[in-house]
DNA sequence: CGATCCGGTTACCGTCCGGTAACATGACCC
DNA sequence: GGGTCATGTTACCGGACGGTAACCGGATCG
C-alpha cells in the first residue's frame, strides 16, 4: 500500500523545493536538517541528494529562485507607469505580495546565508532594488546620487518592514495597508522634488 | 611565558561578552562555534563554560543586553523632547548609534536566532520600539492604533535600513545622512497629522 | 513472463560540535 | 617555601548532521 503516489522527477523536484523554501524562510539555513526536510516533503533523506547535490546548493537555487522573482516584480512594478504615485503604490504592492509567499522571506533573512557568496548574492539583489528605486528618486530630486541611494535603502526598508508588519498581523485591510505606507512615502519623498509636480 | 596575561573572571567575561557579540554579530547563532569564539578570544574552550552555562545562555545574554540598550537609546531619544522634528531625528540618531556598535546587530538578524523564545524576545523589543514610535503617530495623527502600529513598523524599517545602509558605506556624512532620513519621515508623518502644525 | 528503468528505502560513515572530566600553573598568604 | 585557590589547558564523549552505498519494488515493454 503506498500512501504517498510516486511523483515524476520533475513533480518531486518542484515539490522539494517549495518544501525546502518554506521551512528554510521558518528557521535559516543552519538549524534546518536535510533530514528535516525530507521528512516534511513525506519522503527520504537521498531522494533530496537525487534532485540536489548538496544543501547548499539546495539553498542556493531556492535564492536565485527568490532573487529573480523580486527583481522581476519591482522592475515591473516602476517601470509600468511613469506616474510616481503609482510606482510607489506598485512598489509597497509588490512587496506585500512578496513577503506573502514564504519562500521569498529567505531574502529578507540576513545573515545565516549558508556562505559568504550566498548572502553576497542576497545583498546584491537588494542592492539592485535600491538602486532601481534610486535613479528614480535622483531624477526627481536635487540629490547626489549617494544621497538618493541612501534614502533608497530606507525606502526598500520601510517597504519590507511595513509588508512583513502587514503579513504577521493583519490589523487592517491590504488596500488600506499599501495606502498608509505609500502615502508616507510620496509625502516624504516630495519633499525633495527638484521643481513642482 | 604567559603570552596573555590571566584576567579576573569578570575582566574575562566582559572580554568574551564582546567578543561573542562581535562575531555573533557576522557570523549568526549557528554558524559560530564555541570554539570559535574561545579561539577569537585567545582562550580555550572550557574556559567559555566556566562564563556561560551553555551556548544558548551566552547568545540570550548578549540578546538581553541588546534589547536593554535598545529600548533604553530610543525612549531617550523620544521621550527627551516634546518637539516631533526633534524626535525623528533624535530617534535616527539613536539607530546610527546603535547599528555601529557590531554587538547590537544581533537584533536585525531575523531568525537563526538559536530558538523561539529568543526569536520571541528579540520580536517583543522591536514591538516596543514600534509602538513607542506608533503612540506618538496615533497622539497627532487622526489614525487608527491599527494604522498607526502599521507606520510605525514601516518608520522603524527605514531607519533601520537606513542606519545599516550607510554603516556600511559611509556615501555622506553622517550629520547629513541622519537629516536626509529625518526629513523624509517627518514630512511624511506630516501628512497625517490631525490639525495644522 | 521476465528484464529493465526509475523512484524509492534502510543503514551506515566521517566529521563537527556542544559540553565535560581531569589535570596544570601561576599568584597570593602564612 | 609550601598550601591553596582561581585561572587556565589538553583530551575526550555522545549525538547530530551532511552525504553515500547498497538494496527494493512496481510499472512498462518486448
Amino acid at each position: 500500500m503506498s500512501r504517498r503516489p510516486r511523483l515524476t522527477a520533475a513533480q518531486r523536484r518542484d515539490q522539494l523545493l517549495e518544501v525546502a523554501g518554506t521551512k528554510f524562510a521558518e528557521h535559516g539555513f543552519h538549524a534546518l536538517s536535510m533530514e528535516a526536510i525530507a521528512d516534511a516533503a513525506g519522503v527520504s533523506k537521498p531522494v533530496l541528494y537525487q534532485h540536489f547535490p548538496s544543501k547548499r546548493s539546495l539553498y542556493m537555487a531556492l535564492v536565485d529562485e527568490a532573487v529573480e522573482e523580486l527583481l522581476r516584480r519591482v522592475s515591473t512594478a516602476l517601470e509600468g507607469t511613469t506616474d510616481n504615485r503609482e510606482r510607489v503604490h506598485g512598489a509597497i504592492r509588490a512587496f506585500f505580495g512578496f513577503v506573502s509567499d514564504p519562500r521569498f522571506r529567505l531574502l529578507f533573512l540576513t545573515a545565516d546565508a549558508a556562505d559568504a557568496e550566498i548572502a553576497a548574492r542576497v545583498d546584491a539583489a537588494h542592492r539592485g532594488v535600491a538602486e532601481a528605486i534610486a535613479k528614480l528618486i535622483a531624477a526627481d530630486a536635487g540629490l547626489s546620487t549617494e544621497s538618493a541611494e541612501l534614502l533608497a535603502d530606507g525606502v526598500r526598508g520601510l517597504a519590507i518592514a511595513g509588508a512583513v508588519s502587514w503579513v504577521d498581523r493583519q490589523h487592517v485591510p491590504e488596500d488600506e495597508a499599501v495606502g498608509l505606507l505609500a502615502r508616507l512615502l510620496w509625502r516624504g519623498l516630495a519633499g525633495f522634488e527638484r521643481s513642482s509636480d
